[in-house]
DNA sequence: AATAGATTCAAACAGTCGTTTCAAACGGTG
DNA sequence: CACCGTTTGAAACGACTGTTTGAATCTATT
């Protein structure tokens, strides 16, 4: 019963950089991202790609399939983009952690306006569709776990892995909070204040201190952190990608 | 060259319980909190309120009125079903603390599942539109305010108010999180560790603990705190509303 | 009871949506 | 060149959207 044609992933295998399959991906994320899926319609997206209206259900078969493949092509950009730091053996935990979380903010903030692919795995966190389950396997599940070893080896296993995810979770929280409801923490601080302390690096910073005081492996809350001698600059390259082999 | 009708809000002062303004009110709310504004529609709206499609038109002009409305509504009910805690004079910051983290959950997390009002405002703090400066002014800047002058209060001035305030937000992303994000969190903790560690008692427990040992309050975390001794039965009613005068 | 205004109703309006159609253009192979 | 499947194009389809219309119904005052 099924009618004829309707290709399955795409018609033929094309790697070209401009091949419109990879226009439409690119401009249905910004679209996706900026307005959701219900408003954002095919035929705005197949203008900002320069394609035909037909040629989303020709390469997709419709506008569902489309944003689902369009999510995967956003955390996997953006996976490679910002990869998880990797240090050599032997490096501190604590270095570890403000790493991860400087990591962790570049790419939830960036440097400048934030890029459509971080829009668009926010919109599927907040209101999860089919595609979030492979967001979070792909993508979030990892760095998670990551962030829990490095709150173990912190403690020295003196947390249960459900109390260490509780930490990770206060972490991810105070991070989190920024991107997701960044307009209205622009309401509630001043704006001179915002370039001050609430910058990525400032706030990896500050975060890592918060954590590492709350552990007791720090002196509490407040030391001059802003003075940005503690952490960033004592340690090693922290912002950019640390790799090592 | 205005038109004939129109009625600017509301054709007649009408205060019954059932009147179908405030039934629209309700079914709206409901529809954007799940949908979002534009895939909600005026006949979903209408048929779950009972009332003819040409209704909304009537009382509030066009759909994105409605919309505002509906903000205001949410909002407004929202914060009388869980007004601020009010403390006699000479309470322990400590104790106040607790308490607004208690507030904080139960208004955001709710004991059964999430009412519509919470996930209407959340549509509007993530993607902010006309109706958010109203949100921010009238409920979250105010109960932001009160959380920082008890973090002054807890620190004896031994910080600026931009310090404070950056406390401040690490106390709310914590909780935000589970908000926001509640789906992602579920599918990354185990369920039988939600029901024990995350929920609205244990997490206002846990994030005051984190909070007052990165202040140095309190002594460093792991302390067990899951074991419900050290804030919530010690220091009288948290869960509910404390009022005293 | 009669009147005036407020409210409800079914029906239709114009516009846009996702999707489909089918013919034209393309690009490599015999 | 003729042939083929692949890709593009303009136009149209049916469904659904927010909104409007104008008559019918209700409510309260005279």
């Amino acid at each position: 019963m099924a009618s004829i044609s309707v290709p399955k992933a795409g018609p033929v295998a094309s790697e070209g950089q401009d091949d419109p399959r990879d226009r439409i991906l690119s401009a249905a994320g910004q679209e996706f991202a900026e307005k959701g899926f219900e408003a954002a319609t095919i035929r705005d997206i197949c203008t900002l790609a320069t394609v035909n209206v037909a040629a989303v259900n020709y390469y997709f078969g419709d506008k569902h399939r489309l944003y689902i493949e369009s999510v995967r092509h956003a955390h996997e950009e953006r996976s490679q983009q910002f990869p998880l730091p990797e240090w050599v053996d032997g490096t501190a935990a604590v270095k570890k952690l403000r790493d991860f979380v400087g990591n962790m903010l570049q790419r939830m903030l960036g440097f400048d306006h934030p890029p459509w692919q971080v829009r668009l795995m926010l919109r599927e966190i907040l209101h999860p569709t089919d595609a979030c389950r492979e967001l979070v396997e792909d993508y979030i599940q990892p760095h998670f776990t990551v962030l829990c070893s490095i709150l173990d080896e912190l403690t020295d296993g003196e947390m249960s892995p459900p109390e260490v995810r509780r930490i990770g979770l206060s972490v991810v929280g105070q991070c989190f909070l920024y991107r997701a409801a960044g307009d209205v923490v622009g309401m509630l601080i001043p704006p001179t204040e915002i370039k001050k302390l609430h910058n990525p690096v400032e706030l990896a910073d500050y975060v890592t201190s918060f954590c590492l005081a709350a552990l007791g492996k720090h002196p509490p809350l407040p030391t001059e952190v802003s003075q940005n001698q503690s952490l960033s600059a004592a340690s090693g390259p922290s912002d950019q990608d640390v790799k090592s082999n």
